[in-house]
RNA sequence: GCUCGGAUGGUGGAAUUGGUAGACACGUUGGACUUAAAAUCCAAUGACCAUUGCGGUCGUGCGGGUUCAAGUCCCGCUCCGAGUACCA
């Protein structure tokens, strides 16, 4: 009987949908696994081959676990928000729900056709205003917190009212802005309304303020560091410069100690948890003031090595200092407004990668050391960062090796304070092995005692004092788009005012084009119902904003992570009007047992969750403190880019063996656009964007135009998408299922590739073929073989291991022996094929639940018991020792496992062999270990 | 640059604590079946030397080291990938 994947794949479906199979509900009697995928941004190139890699995993999981009589919670839904969709909509005009609506069905088509055993019941979509309600709802709830550092949690802001009222800001240990104004209980009665928000603004949990962003004049809007490639816009090359903008920022750097010391909690990988460590970036050591000569004002900096505080010679301010325009002398003046500008075009990322170009620019002024008195130049340079620490570095060339290129660089002086170190060649960063010298009360000390006692100098004469940072810097929480959730956020006199909980959810507006405003304001600004009326709770025309009644409305949009960082409790009850979820469900559920997804969101998506869940459990509203305990990062499916390359500043192509010296941008292009010898259909690409329908060609000989090729992660904004609809169609979800797991180890990445699919997919059919004889079904009720049984067993035992050890390719070739072994054995007994289905079931469950039917069942093998692998099938009593002459293997020699060391040595030392191997000479040594391997060493 | 990974046959990969390197597949080659093809089945397949058989040498990115024994541990490199704070 024929295999026909087809027809049983669509068959067992349709039957999961509508028995609802794997719905879960809280259920008291049974113990909870939750099961959770990162979800996907439903982007319009369709599901690719990528995505699949981490759901087949966890399907493989959470069916397991069903099998072990688990309650499983696996749910699947759409990180909605984002920025393709508006691209997209810029580019065609159509609304981005509409796209996205469109997206998120075929992605669901393409889920639903590889099995997965998802609980659709409880899907999310953060784009829907059921959804982002709550997401609008918790940034309320951050607006109206405060982080106390004595307690280590979020706190109403009302406490923090209250106190202002009895004892004003002084002795508080609470999050706050830098800069603060210290005032009395007297003086903050007597502030107006305007005055008290700005002051509260300080120390909301999100906040308004300055960030600096990448402008882009031409297109009115900010571009991420990925859209800015050198200093230009990636779309149409205009440039882009720095700049200040008012935004909202979370004050993640508050809970910076707890992200960092709860890690230690969490079950993932330590790569990812230590690159977690390094981003929040604690580290311990002094802020130090430095006056500056002939002038009211100080630079504070921050150093880990204030033990080298007599090495200073120089200083170097960030170019967007703000102390720069002020200290900056009259004859330095245009050299440093010239090196602020050329700065302001250089990506951080630029900035801090090109160690090689050393740059930067003496203001003229002067700061004072703090202990010799001595002068200091102040330089500005860019390899300070101004969102670093306080922009500022007190120049150690002996101790650090940029400020050593910097001053061997401009020929400043590198006065040298290790006790018998050479840094005429470079520094000396050792912290630990040195003796500190010519540094006046410091000589002699070394390590952790010389950095000790600096800081107690520094304390003493108040100029300094311990402190702790983090790298971690607060998040920016705005973005001038138009497809993400509204901020529900009205001005009054310029600051913002929360809309009451109740008129939640503040819904998107419709706009006309999904482009900023003339004058440059984000697209939620061409709004024509953009206003709150304080009077009737509701948004109306903007020609009702008269200031008294109706306010404007906030016209940034939030960031994609905004709806990630929660969904996970949303899933827990999602339908839910009351609240982000019950606390039945809260409470049963707790967090995440299993999840998996990219480690490229390591710093990103993890680190933000992880903050808003220590959030939510300060307010009480969820049990948890962490939202993963466990995690598994699926390596990356890369795929093969395909690249164009345009000639700069131009927009005429040329095909890649035509390059030479001419200098070009790589610009990615479709792979669909690209045939199997790499050559481009430029009719297809001059449609693809508008840009490119007047541009130029230059062709090899033949006409035809060839694109470079390069492995990247496989990306809808590198245009290298592969689907596995194909796929499906050809081989069948099973084959799909159990080829992605084949690939290799789950967290390896590996550019796809569909060469060896044969080979799975006729596994399955000599899986299929065991269970049948020719035409007929056949299982039989005898008994099994020994052998048959010892297959099972084997089977049964490295298949769990597997499992549980998240090595599924190995699984995947267990099986394959398995089938190999049984089909030589001509097994056909129900005893071993039965347990067997029920083996292979989370791997290929249409397959395993047909065969499960054919077999007499009419319930679903989804929860049907886990075989139970019993050991005395399995039990060898004679091992094949490899013998060894000097390490390296020369035979074999079967020997009962019961032997002792010496019997061992003994029978391997009379073997005719081993006499040929050691031609008369006398072993100096012979090693035997039992079970394992004999090594004769001579 | 910095942080985190990775590198094993022609290809994807396997190798529990340091203990037979290359499991399982793909591909290739040869054979069986067939009028033929497909499908299926059988055999060989790391490289090199030898080949009548027994065998031997080299071999896990590169260079060192530890050990009876190193893909695995240590030190120093090279190359590739991810992240680098507004892609998600």
């Amino acid at each position: 009987m024929q295999y026909n994947f087809n027809a049983i794949e669509a068959k067992w479906q349709k039957k999961w949908s509508e028995e609802q199979t794997f719905v879960a509900e809280v259920s008291q009697e049974q113990k909870k696994f939750y099961s959770l995928d990162m979800f996907p941004y439903p982007s319009g190139a369709g599901l690719h081959v990528g995505h699949p890699l981490g759901y087949i995993a966890s399907d493989i999981v959470a069916r397991y676990k069903r099998h072990l009589g688990y309650n499983v919670l696996h749910p699947q839904g759409y990180d909605s928000f984002g920025l393709p969709a508006e691209q997209y909509a810029i580019q065609t005009g159509q609304h981005p729900a509409k796209t996205t609506q469109t997206n998120i069905k075929r992605y669901r088509k393409q889920l639903d056709q590889i099995g997965f055993s998802f609980d659709w019941s409880k899907e999310v979509r953060t784009s829907n205003p059921d959804y982002y309600r709550w997401t609008q709802w918790i940034f309320m709830q951050l607006f109206n917190s405060y982080y106390c550092y004595n307690t280590h949690k979020a706190k109403p802001i009302e406490e923090l009212i209250n106190h202002f009222e009895e004892k004003g800001n002084s002795g508080l240990n609470v999050a706050s802005d830098e800069n603060l104004t210290i005032f009395s209980a007297t003086e903050w009665k007597q502030y107006s309304p305007e005055q008290k928000e700005a002051i509260l603004l300080q120390y909301r949990l999100t906040y308004l303020a300055e960030t600096e962003v990448n402008w882009c004049p031409a297109l009115g809007t900010v571009l991420a560091n990925d859209e800015v490639v050198n200093g230009r816009s990636e779309r149409g090359g205009h440039p882009v410069h720095k700049k200040k903008m008012k935004q909202w920022s979370m004050r993640i750097s508050a809970y910076a100690e707890r992200l960092l010391k709860d890690l230690n909690q969490l079950d993932w990988s330590d790569s990812i948890k230590e690159a977690q460590r390094n981003w929040i970036g604690k580290s311990e050591g002094a802020s130090v003031c430095f006056k500056v000569k002939n002038h009211q004002a100080d630079i504070e900096v921050f150093t880990t090595r204030p033990d080298t505080i007599f090495g200073v010679s120089f200083m170097t301010l960030a170019p967007e200092h703000d102390l720069v325009k002020t200290i900056t002398t009259s004859k330095q003046k245009q050299a440093v407004e010239d090196y602020i500008e050329a700065a302001s075009l250089k990506s951080e990322r630029d900035r801090m990668a090109d160690v090689k170009t050393i740059s930067g620019v003496f203001t003229g002024a002067y700061a004072v050391h703090p202990f010799t008195q001595e002068p200091i130049p102040i330089w500005i340079g860019d390899y300070v960062l101004a969102g670093y620490g306080t922009g500022a570095v007190m120049a150690v060339p002996c101790g650090d090796q940029r400020d050593f290129d910097f001053a061997q660089h401009f020929n400043l002086p590198i006065p040298n304070v290790f006790e018998g170190v050479d840094v005429s060649k470079e520094a000396y960063t050792d912290k630990e092995n040195t003796v500190i010298t010519n540094s006046d009360f410091l000589n002699g000390l070394a390590g952790k005692k010389a950095i000790k006692e600096a800081i107690k100098a520094l304390e003493e004469k108040n100029i300094g004092q311990r402190q702790t940072n983090f790298r971690l810097r607060d998040a920016v929480f705005s973005r001038q788009r138009y497809w993400g959730e509204p901020f529900p956020v009205y001005y009054v006199n310029g600051l913002p005012r929360l809309i009451d909980e109740k008129h939640l959810p503040l819904v998107l507006p419709e706009i006309d084009e999904y482009l900023p405003t003339e004058d440059g304001a984000p697209p939620l600004g061409r709004a024509k119902n953009w206003a709150w009326n304080t009077q009737t709770n509701q948004v109306v025309e903007n020609s009702k904003t008269d200031h008294i009644s109706v306010f404007p409305l906030e016209l940034n949009t939030m960031p994609g992570w905004a709806g990630s960082s929660w969904y996970l409790f949303r899933y827990m009850d999602s339908q839910n009007n009351e609240a982000i979820a019950s606390k039945e469900a809260l409470d049963y559920w707790q967090n995440v047992d299993l999840y998996i997804g990219g480690s490229e969101h390591a710093t990103g998506h993890l680190l933000y969750a992880r903050f808003w869940t220590k959030f939510l459990n300060d307010l009480g509203l969820i049990p948890v403190e962490e939202p993963f305990k466990k995690m598994i990062n699926q390596g990356m499916i890369l795929g093969e880019s395909a690249f164009a390359y345009r000639k700069k500043g131009t927009n005429e192509f040329i095909s890649k063996n035509k390059i030479g010296n001419i200098e070009v941008d790589p610009i990615h292009v479709d792979v669909s656009m690209v045939n199997l010898s790499n050559e481009l259909d430029i009719e297809a690409f001059k449609k693809w964007r508008a840009e490119f329908e007047s541009a130029k060609f230059v062709t090899e000989e033949n006409g035809s135009f060839v694109v470079g090729r390069e492995v990247e992660k496989m990306s809808k904004s590198k245009y290298n998408v592969v689907n596995p609809d194909d796929i499906c169609e050809a081989y069948g979800a099973d084959t799909l299922r159990m080829y992605e797991m084949f690939l290799g180890p789950i967290e390896q990445a590996k550019p796809w590739n569909t060469a060896g699919i044969t080979g799975v997919h006729n596994f399955l059919r000599k899986f299929w073929k065991l269970y049948h004889n020719g035409e007929q079904f056949e299982v039989t009720d005898l008994p099994a073989s020994k052998e048959a049984l010892k297959t099972l067993h084997k089977t049964i035992k490295k298949v769990t291991e597997d499992i549980e050890n998240f090595s599924f390719n190995t699984s995947v070739s267990t099986f394959m022996i398995a089938v190999n072994e049984l089909a030589k054995q001509k097994c056909n007994a129900k005893e071993v094929l039965a347990p067997l289905a029920v083996l292979i079931s989370p791997f290929a469950p249409h397959i395993a639940e047909e065969l499960w039917e054919k077999m007499g069942h009419n319930d679903s093998i989804a929860k049907v018991p886990y075989p139970k692998f019993e050991e005395k099938h399995v039990v060898e009593d004679t091992k094949t020792y490899p013998i060894s002459f000097n390490g390296k293997m020369r035979f074999t020699l079967d020997l009962p496992l019961s032997l002792s060391k010496e019997e061992i040595e003994e029978i391997v030392m009379k073997e005719e062999k081993t006499m040929q191997q050691l031609a008369g000479k006398t072993p100096k040594k012979v090693i035997v270990v039992p079970g394992k391997i004999v090594n004769i060493v001579g």
